[in-house]
DNA sequence: ACATTTTTTGACGGTTCGTCATAATTATTG
DNA sequence: CAATAATTATGACGAACCGTCAAAAAATGT
């Protein structure tokens, strides 16, 4: 249409009236107070009332926003997963072998959830499926496109391996089952991690590290070249996580 | 077959009044009540009203069972962990190598929860923090204990695979991170195909098989002999499920 | 300045949890 | 056996929370 238009000084955004900013900016609002309100007091003590209180609004004005509380929460667990997606494009574009850059994906999402503990766990909270149940259909839908593009990442690497031949061509056909077993393993480590349950008495510590290490064993299982053994994996490690962390480390002993 | 009209109530111990009979026998009632509402109607139906009215006792005669509805729903999660650990011990008990016994750890794991897909929930349940918060510590500790029964299974078979020689000494020490992996790999496929997750859309499917097939990858990957590609994992599977499940088995066409 | 549309508000109804005074039952004692 | 004490069961009740909706306020149009 009007190319170039006279006052443009605004308009980045092309089609954006200011009510459509300004609830824009609301619902980001909003959101970020249910965040802190979870950060710092649980999911328990979590509600409509608070956050109407906290933003100053009144409570049907945050249901003209989100139709439900679950639809909220899964809206933050929607910004959790964006985040996640951010994370694996880095470790995508990481300059290494695809055997690094698969391990990048792996890193990237057990640090993250090490990172953001908190936000990791409304993960767990909306697949729980009596919390699933209540959220509107748009928002599922919106999560599991968000959760198929961070599955697509993956894939793509592991595509790549195969043609370069890091990874032999007769797993070609097994693209999803070997992402789906990344996935399975950090997602249940994760969950161990974050359950509170006192893993040290069960045996248990060091969760990344563990699954670091389980994580290259699952990986030579697949003969995934260059294997674990051939290299200095701690080493590894560090490369991979600072180079996707690089402004939020704060290095901790362990 | 058992009559499974009302189960095991066995005077093994001899020191039981007919009153403390009758309030085991009347958890039993409650818990299978409860049980039962889960299944037909999920959790958000199922209310503490509900229940009472069901077994034709007062809320308040619940709540002398049951500290809270969490402590209630808990009870489930701790019979379901109980008939893990039944099956774990069948996979202990399975005459064959080592790696075909933990094998049997894994299998079990997946079928019961393919078995039994509405009290696997109940464990994704309990594992939420915002539930976890309201069961009372001594239910906890009730769970936590069956939990390490059930690691414990599991851990004296990688011990008796480094043992007998079928795992590297060199392992000793990653007993711990072996069984971690392991139960994280499980816990994350289970969880992801209860989610109610359309994985198919995903590109997922046939979670259970794809779970056997990451398992002996990941065991390969730690050199467990004898290695999968030595033998046929197809055959194995059938006969290790048929050895752990020969009373329920319901062959399913797929 | 007035009318119409849109948005905001918070009081309200509906559920559910967990409690507790009271009632019913059981045990004990004279 | 009767009276009393101890134990257990009951369901009405208060509190917390969700989501709604008629009415009020604000924005927009004429």
């Amino acid at each position: 249409m009007e190319n170039t238009a006279q006052n443009t000084v605004q308009n980045l955004a092309p089609a954006l009236t200011r009510k459509q900013r300004e609830l824009v900016e609301r619902e980001a609002l909003i959101l970020d107070a249910a965040q802190t309100m979870l950060h710092q007091h649980g999911y328990n003590h979590l509600t409509m009332d608070r956050i109407a209180e906290t933003v100053e609004y009144s409570k049907g004005t945050i249901y003209n926003h989100f139709l439900s509380k679950e639809d909220l929460v899964c809206s933050l667990c929607c910004r959790y997963i964006s985040n996640l997606i951010e994370i694996f494009q880095s470790a995508y574009n990481f300059s290494g072998s695809t055997r690094e850059r698969y391990s990048a994906i792996g890193i990237g999402y057990s640090l993250h959830h090490q990172f953001h503990p908190m936000d990791s766990q409304i993960v767990q909270t909306v697949k729980n499926n009596a919390v699933r149940e209540k959220i509107s259909e748009e928002k599922l839908v919106e999560m599991e496109s968000l959760e198929q593009r961070a599955t697509k990442i993956a894939q793509s690497i592991v595509q790549d391996a195969i043609d370069c031949g890091d990874l032999d061509k007769k797993h070609q056909d097994d693209i999803s089952t070997i992402v789906f077993g990344f996935w399975s393993m950090h997602y249940g480590a994760v969950l161990l991690d974050q359950s509170d349950i006192p893993l040290q008495e069960l045996g248990y510590s060091q969760v990344v590290k563990m699954l670091w290490h389980n994580t290259n064993i699952y990986l030579d299982g697949y003969q995934w070249s260059p294997l674990s053994t051939t290299s200095d994996s701690g080493k590894l490690f560090k490369k991979i996580s600072s180079a996707l962390f690089a402004d939020n480390i704060q290095p901790k002993k362990g």
